[in-house]
DNA sequence: CCCTGACTACCACTTTTGTGGTATAACTGA
DNA sequence: TCAGTTATACCACAAAAGTGGTAGTCAGGG
């Protein structure tokens, strides 16, 4: 057997059960390879960077940095490395924060061992494996609000704002004088309840009207 | 056999040999039941609201209506349907234009039958499938950019101003002077090359240094 | 046929932002 | 240790945004 063609995996847990596990399961498939385990980022740090691992299996509650913290420092001496988060928490910030620092798919410790097998290499193959909760709360993030008390016109012009465009030029654009633009943007505010331009522009984007 | 209790599954899709070959395929798996097949919005509108699918596979490339501009009129009609877009087109504007106008899962043509037949029921449940290259560009689109030019303080007070703060208000929050608001602001909107709050956010956005 | 909502437009006035300087203390890395 | 970066703070003036009115046109629905 080709060892050096085995996708080599770290894992990140400080349940030393879960972890070795996890690394008994992924250790024993062919064409993977356990190359480090470690209880916190801490100990992994020491070690890490020689492993070379191609996929890191993190766990986001670690003593010491959380995994959220530890994503981006792994992603600076592995910028490589493909970073799956194994956990328990499906809370929406903290996934939001996972995928910002970098991680490359989010799994819930509820993952049957050959999904967690395939998600690893789907990570490898480019993908990015996410558990069906965590995939449904990813895509509702990107869905709009079809209730908005906007207008259409309201709703173009806000999106106009949204780029950083001053109303002279949304005017120019739209072909209509600056003051309508001032009363759209006066009515926008009013339905929105808001005083100013960023408001305005959070308020939207919260609502998802734009 | 309970026919009630399966899964009624409507298609649109211009292409008969691909419509046809969906429909058998879904048809003739147990747990799922045809209840519609359209080669256009157009027609589907017609006889779709008595369908009453759980799940509709949608087109992105229809004659009329497009797929994308179908979505919203569909959710309409049948709000509690779950509609999963089947595509050759994986370009990023395509996909987030779909997810925002309620898809509840994104699949390429390259999918396996079986994985089809899987996201239909993962969609039941809750879940939000898609294709691999699909969940990589969601994902990534969360990721934050790491070579931001702003400092700690910097991007710290253009996240406050993203959220409509005012500067009296942030100076406030942050015990500092609103000169010193003032001077932190005018460092980010020269690094940024901008000139107002709005192109600022914009800016920070577009490069996800917020 | 009239009413309402949406889009358009103008005026006057206040408040907030943006620009262009200068400056000092603290920290940070070479 | 010494230069560069960061965070702090002040001033004055210009430009843009925000507030509070009023009002005409036009399309669609009751």
């Amino acid at each position: 057997m080709k060892r050096d063609l085995d996708i080599k995996v770290a894992i990140i847990e400080d349940d030393e059960t879960i972890r070795e596990g996890y690394a008994f399961l992924i250790g024993n498939t062919t064409g993977y390879k356990i190359c480090g385990t470690y209880p916190s980022y801490e100990e992994a740090a020491k070690h890490i960077a020689q492993d070379d691992p191609d996929v890191i299996l993190l766990d986001v509650e670690l003593p010491g940095i959380s995994g959220i913290d530890a994503l981006p420092k792994l992603k600076k001496t592995l910028p490589d490395t493909h970073i799956l988060i194994l956990t328990v928490y499906e809370q929406e910030l903290l996934i939001f924060r996972a995928l910002g620092n970098g991680a490359a798919g989010y799994l819930t410790k509820n993952t049957p061992p050959e999904k967690i097998v395939s998600a690893i290499h789907e990570v490898m193959e480019g993908g990015g494996p996410m558990s069906a909760n965590i995939a449904r709360m990813v895509i509702s993030s990107f869905k709009r609000n079809d209730a908005s008390p906007l207008t259409r016109r309201e709703t173009e012009i806000l999106e106009q704002i949204a780029t950083g465009k001053s109303r002279k030029r949304i005017a120019d654009e739209l072909y209509i004088d600056l003051e309508t633009v001032k009363s759209h943007i006066k009515n926008i505010y009013h339905k929105l309840d808001v005083h100013s331009k960023a408001d305005a522009i959070k308020a939207a984007r919260d609502n998802k009207f734009i």
